[in-house]
Order: C-alpha cells, then structure tokens, then sequence
DNA sequence: ACTGGTGTATATCTGTAGTGATACAGTAGT
DNA sequence: ACTACTGTATCACTACAGATATACACCAGT
C-alpha cells in the first residue's frame, strides 16, 4: 500500500493516511480482501508513532471501510452492490462540501455554480486534490 | 446590523462574524452604502475584544466586501459590475478544482458528481470546510 | 489643545488538536 | 512457557490558532 505523506501540507498526517485510504478504497486501487500494513509496519515506514496510524486504522473500522479479522490485520471490506457506488459519491460529497458552501456565502447561484463546477470536470489537469 | 454568535458551535468568533457579513452582503440585506458598526461597538455589542471585530473587518476589507472610506467606518462595497461576479466564480473554481479531479480519480460520472454537488448546494449547514 | 471617537500593530495568554512515549493486553507459532 | 508479533489505552508534550491586553496613531468637533 502506498501512502504519500506531503509534510507541509497544514493536513495532520493521520487525516491524511485516513484519507488517502478512504480514497483508494473507494476507487478500487484497493480491493476488497487486500490487507493493510499493520500499525507498527506503516508507523515505521512512514517514520511515525504507531499510534498515531492506529487511530487513523480506528477511525477507517468505525467507518466500515476497513474490517478487523480475529488475530490479524486489518481487511479490505467488501462492500455489497451499490454500497461501493454510495461510497463513492460519500467521498465526493466530503471534497465538495466546503465548495458548496463557499458558492452559498459567495451569493453565487445554483446554476452558475454548477456550471462552474461543469467547466472544472472538463478541464483536464494534473491538480490532485491536495491542497 | 445583526450578528448572532453560536458559543458553542466550535467556530471561531472572528470567522462567524466574518462570514455572516458576508452572507448578508451576498444576500442583499446588507446593501452597497451600508455602514457597518465601528469595531469598538460591535465588540461591545458582542461582548469581544475590538481586535477580534478587526481582525474580521479586514479581511472583509481585503476580500473586497466591504470599503474603508478615509476617517470614517466601513461601508458595503458597490459591485462594479460583472467583474465582481467574474472574482467570485474564480474563487469558487479554485475550490471546486481539486473536487474535480476527486470525481474523476474515483471515476464517477460526470452527471453524477454534478448531481452530488447540486445536493450539497441544496444542503443547508454550517459546513465551512475545516474538517 | 483637548476630548472622544476611530482602527490596529504588537506581544501575550490559553485551549486544544495532533503527536508521541510508555506500558499493557491479546494472538500465533514454536 | 517463551518469543514475536499484533493493537491500543493512558498520559504527557508541543505547536498553533484564536482571543485578549496594551499601547500607539489617526481624525473630527469643540
């Protein structure tokens, strides 16, 4: 499993491993079934606390995206059907949440946001959802 | 001018006096000409410190909301036209760029992710984007 | 010049979110 | 039982954002 950790990003590193998790769970980067490192294993990969891993994996269990098998680590779950899809929209309705706010406060109207948001769909680039 | 202050709801004072004057600037009860109260008062209306008023103030002053006239307090700025209306969709599409790549990343369907997004619109709430 | 307004730069205090050190508890395999 | 893993509860530390206290500078009216 991959993890990128950007320091100077202002986001806390266990925000960022549970997103980025999330993330690739929801599109398929990781499959239902894969197992993830264990806390220990990805603490010192990333040269960080175990706990501070844990308690992004805590979070992910809690959330149901992640399953804790008896004595071992932590799973992929398998989502059922349309779950994965509402997933997916989940996830996009977290990024987007602080737009539509944004779009509200900026007095900007539904239709025009929406186009807005139209013409950012359509422009291809290599932003990444980073901020 | 009314502003009500939510002790407890985790924001901060500054930024929800922030963006209630922006809010009712976008919403046209606060109207071009408009004075706002003079920091000192409003923080004795709120019961703050002048800074904590200030500090808001200009930032409403930077985001151009609002217009320092010389010795006097601030007024409601007048929109110059559309180019108002152009800063407010860059704004907006500065937020929105990264929520495009999401919904691409995570390969969802064009009407879909603008269907999620006209939701969140729709959906009322304090969400301001500090997760 | 004096008084009563205005705004704010600077430094300081404080609450808290994030992180980490430590120690404890469980499971699997030998 | 012993070893080598696993996870995490608890407490302590730290850094930073938010709020404040203080002090200064400006302007208007008398």
């Amino acid at each position: 499993m991959l993890i990128l950790l950007d320091s100077h990003s202002g986001k806390p590193v266990f925000r960022q491993i549970l997103e980025q998790v999330r993330f690739q769970v929801a599109g398929g980067i990781l499959k239902p079934g894969d197992e993830l490192p264990s806390t220990r294993q990805l603490a010192a990969d990333l040269d960080l606390n175990p706990m501070t891993v844990s308690k992004a994996y805590a979070q992910l269990e809690q959330e149901g995206v992640v399953e804790r098998r008896p004595g071992l680590s932590l799973v992929v779950r398998a989502p059922r059907g349309d779950e994965l899809d509402a997933r997916r929209r989940e996830e996009l309705a977290r990024v987007l949440g602080p737009a539509a706010s944004a779009a509200r406060q900026l007095g900007l109207d539904v239709d025009v946001a929406l186009e807005v948001f139209r013409q950012a769909l359509a422009r291809r680039g290599g932003d990444d959802g980073k901020q």
